[in-house]
RNA sequence: GGAAGGUUAGCUCAGUUGGGAGAGCAUCUGCCUUACAAGCAGAGGGUCACAGGUUCGAGCCCUGUACUUUCCACCA
């Protein structure tokens, strides 16, 4: 028993349940046939304590469509779900909320204790993208889901980590890193924001030792100056050479640092003589190397000067100390002049605190190893971005990359397996705990620091398969088809997914980089927190439905570019939703036969002109949809089915047909068997972009699959192409737009019938679509003749012949006249351009054979509409 | 400083190997035509940023200009 549509289309009414259907069924599982073809995926593992965003519903729907369609195209498809432990991002929420509830920090606790209070969180709120993920539609196999630091991915990840420490690829060393003071860690590179802030230039005179002279430096952070311990100028800067050797008294401490010759200085910049801070500025940092420099680390872990170098000033924030600092450089006669400028500052990218740069005890991975292979395997287009250019942003980054510095000082995450013995002072590097030093005995303590959150994401593709555990899944799905994801994060993610992929796995992760772009709001603008612009995925879901959410992310998506949501949009989708609907339960109300006579295949013989039309072009719509999804591009591939289901199925077809379902008898069977096979041909098309609506219309139709989900996906099939009977409706169509148009044009209403009397070679075609011909264009009778002899009729020339509506108490003689005279005019034009044109040599020589004869047939069609017109015109004289 | 985009209808955007520009929304007109007014039938509206070039032919390819967005790097 087939189920029966709603009257209206009220999408909340089945969502849920349809959903909860799959899953019963167990459909998001890959199907075990051997025989098929695997087709897996991986989700960007959100954040495990996010709320699903615009962004994720983009990515999730992007990648339901593709699995989607591949399901249905007979490939055992896997889509493996997951969430993120997102170290920096979980633990500054359960601090915040540790501040507000109970006034505590997280040293207050203890780690233990606040580690218990993040898996807490963990299991209250790790669900709840889950769940949100599912009200999208996504048909991700749950059972296989997984999460950054279970077990399986924490061993992935100690395993990596110790083979990369045995080759030598991750080392321990004293850097300059970027540190938040905020979230009290270090961050990689890529965690760093840069921001365009209004700030000052401060030129300070150090005096010379021994001497009237003094040299003036530059600094937009005039704090930094304590941890001073050269001033650099160029060696070969005539300025200055006299003073390279000397020594200076560095204000407001009594410490003498020396003047030192680097070609890293620019003589033409500022005055040419440059401060040299080498713990808290990366390039000094490497002067500092060069001249063997000490290294003076004046700042605290939160930003606040040290004791130890800090003088009066320590204690202070970095700012406060700025302050104090320039009030007591100008009272000391030191202070040359402030200039504003504006500079580049660097903010953590997860509390858009400015970073600071300084030493520190930090664990990185060395790149150039690693990168070489990961650049090797895009280069050679083993794996392909999608679009392309984005293969250069990737290029760029990974030929120019410095080492990863994973290391973070978090409690939250992946504790680095490192253990120190403090007796014999061994460090033991090792994929089990241990508690004992393996050299003495002693006992151990293992490193605080944990990994970088990304460093666990970067295995993901082959950590969720099972590795380092040889499993089917692992073998079956690895490398994995496609990576969806946005260009925000390429370096963050897919450049380490890739590299970990070529050196653990020795084989890419994934085949293609599906990079789409940013959601952006109606205005274009970035959707954010503090902009309070934010679309709320689950109130679109709410109100308009999962499928309208799905259509409005989908349609009109180019790979690679922003897109704006807005309201209409979402309007749009669900119209079309609606649209959907009730063309369905049209065709529904219509169907009284048995399934089996309304699923026979129709014989070719008693198909209808305008069935074959149907039918061809549905079949077209097939092939274009197959390719434009192959080839990503999933907003053309919506659009596609769109206009056919709306312009050409609803609007016309369905129209067309109407005449011979009401009359009943063998010729209504027809339109119905044929009416039934768009239909669900358009709903299965449609299934990968609007998974719930098609259901639940696929559950009322005839059908013989359990669900549409696991149905076949249409094919282009040879014996549907009709492109003869296609042209000829296709002329038809022109016919009744030419005749409404004019009847519109001079406000004739439909209940007026008018006798239509044409002129044609194409007799045969008008015939055979004469009542259509009729109802659709308000036409009381139809007359086919050799010549038009009455006065009284407005003419409208076509593709297909000219036809003449007798309207006589509508027609004002000398409009019509007029009108006439300008389509002759047009006419004629077009004539002269198209003579021209097959006149010229170069076209008819270069130009495709195909494109030739098509400006022949216009010709000769606009040759034949000139002698139509002229006859008119002379008639109405 | 380097790189990559964008510039097409009033608005938001498509336009896939070069062959007389499209959609959604908005506007105007007429329709409750028994699936749908969340609809139907029509209409108006574009020197495809500008200037050159290649070509028989350019929104599309090349060069330059203007404006704009983003990414990367960063000089204290």
């Amino acid at each position: 028993m087939r189920k029966e549509l709603a009257k209206n289309y009220d999408p909340r009414e089945f969502e849920d349940r349809i959903y909860k259907s799959w899953c019963d069924e167990g459909y998001f599982k890959p199907d075990p046939d051997e025989k098929k073809k695997p087709f897996s995926i991986v989700i960007p593992p959100p954040n495990v304590t996010g709320q699903l965003h615009m962004g994720h519903a983009l990515d999730e729907t992007l990648q339901d469509i593709l699995i989607r369609t591949k399901r249905m195209q007979g490939y055992s498809t896997l889509w493996v779900p997951g969430t993120d432990h997102a170290g920096i991002a979980t633990q500054i929420k359960v601090e915040e909320q540790l501040r507000v509830n109970e006034g505590l920090t997280r040293y207050d606790l203890g780690r233990e204790k606040f580690l218990e209070r993040v898996w807490d969180w963990k299991h209250q709120y790790g669900n709840r993208i889950i769940s949100q993920l599912k009200k999208l539609g996504a048909s991700c196999d749950w059972s296989r889901e997984r999460f950054t630091m279970d077990e399986g991915c924490s061993r992935a990840v100690r395993e990596v980590f110790v083979n990369l420490y045995n080759k030598g690829l991750i080392y321990r060393g004293y850097r300059i890193i970027n540190w938040c003071p905020h979230c009290r860690t270090a961050l990689s590179d890529a965690e760093v924001e840069y921001s365009e802030q209004a700030g000052s230039f401060w030129h300070i005179r150090y005096p010379v030792v021994g001497s009237d002279e003094y040299v003036t430096v530059a600094t937009t952070r005039p704090e930094t100056m304590l941890g001073d311990t050269a001033v650099a100028v160029h060696p070969e800067d005539d300025r200055y050479a006299h003073l390279v050797g000397k020594t200076l008294r560095l204000p407001l401490t009594d410490r003498e640092i020396p003047v030192i010759a680097d070609e890293y200085v620019e003589r033409d910049f500022g005055t040419g003589c440059v401060k040299i801070t080498p713990a808290h500025d990366p390039n000094d940092f490497e002067v500092g190397k060069r001249h063997d420099l000490a290294i003076i680390k004046v700042m605290n872990d939160d930003a606040t000067i040290n004791a130890e170098f800090g003088g009066k000033y320590a204690g202070m924030d970095r700012y406060e100390a700025r302050r104090a600092m320039v009030r007591d450089l100008e009272e000391g006669g030191y202070l040359v002049k402030i200039d504003p400028c504006s500079h580049n500052v660097g903010t953590c990218y997860r509390c858009k605190t400015t970073v600071e740069p300084m030493t520190s005890d930090q664990w990185f991975v060395k790149m150039e190893p690693l990168a070489k292979p990961a650049l090797e395997v895009v280069k050679s287009g083993e794996v392909k971005f999608e679009p392309e250019r984005f293969s250069k942003t990737y290029i760029n980054w990974m030929e120019n990359c410095h080492d990863w510095c994973i290391s973070r000082q978090l409690w939250w995450g992946h504790r680095i397996p490192a253990f120190y013995c403090d007796a014999c002072g061994k460090m033991t590097v090792s994929k089990t705990d241990i508690d004992v030093c393996p050299d003495c005995g002693a006992p151990v303590r293992q490193e605080e620091d944990v990994l970088d959150t990304w460093f666990s994401s970067a295995l993901w593709p082959f950590s969720t398969l099972g590795w380092p555990d040889k499993t089917a899944d692992l073998s079956r799905y690895y490398p994995t088809n496609v990576l969806v994801t946005g260009y925000d994060i390429i370096f963050f993610w897919v450049a380490r997914m890739i590299f970990s992929g070529m050196e653990h796995m020795g084989e890419k992760p994934f085949s293609t980089v599906f990079i789409h772009g940013l959601v952006r709001d109606a205005q274009g603008r970035k959707m954010s927190k503090s902009l309070g612009n934010g679309i709320d995925p689950l109130k679109v879901i709410e109100e308009y439905g999962a499928d309208a959410l799905r259509f409005a992310l989908a349609t009109g998506n180019a790979p690679g570019n922003d897109m704006r949501f807005s309201d209409e949009k979402i309007e749009s989708a669900r119209n079309f939703a609606n649209k959907l609907w009730n063309a369905s339960r049209f065709v529904l109300m219509n169907l009284t036969e048995s399934d089996e006579e309304l699923l026979a295949s129709p014989d070719g013989s008693e198909l209808a002109i305008e069935d074959k039309w149907i039918l061809s072009k549905f079949n077209t719509l097939v092939k274009t949809v197959c390719d434009n999804v192959d080839n990503y591009e999933i907003g053309i591939a919506l659009s596609e089915i769109y206009s056919f289901a709306w312009d050409y199925f609803c609007d016309w077809y369905i129209e067309m047909a109407k005449s011979r379902i009401f009359e009943g008898g063998a010729p209504a069977l027809t339109a119905k068997r044929t009416l039934v096979y768009v239909l669900t041909g358009i709903v299965k098309l449609l299934h990968p972009y609007m998974p719930f609506i098609t259901e639940e219309i696929y559950q009322a139709l005839p059908h013989t699959d359990p669900s549409v989900m696991i149905s076949a996906y249409p094919t282009f099939d040879p014996e549907l192409d009709f492109s003869a009977e296609e042209d000829s409706v296709n002329r038809i169509i022109g016919c009744i737009v030419a005749i409404r148009t004019r009847r519109a044009e001079m406000n004739v209403p439909p209940s007026k019938k008018a006798k239509l009397y044409v002129v044609t070679k194409y007799e045969d075609t008008f015939r055979r679509t004469e009542k259509i011909l009729m109802k659709l264009a308000s036409a009381s009778e139809l007359i086919l003749t050799d010549a038009y002899t009455a006065d009284d009729a407005v003419m409208i020339a076509t593709d297909t012949g000219s036809l003449y509506i007798p309207l006589s108490d509508v027609i004002d003689f000398d409009k019509e006249r007029a009108r006439l005279g300008g389509e002759l005019k047009k006419c004629e034009g077009e004539i002269e351009r198209l003579e021209k044109k097959l006149s010229n040599e170069g076209f008819v020589a270069k130009a495709p054979e195909k494109v030739i004869e098509g400006e022949r047939q216009k010709l000769a069609k606009y040759r034949e509409t000139r002698e139509s017109l002229l006859v008119a015109i002379a008639k109405l004289k």
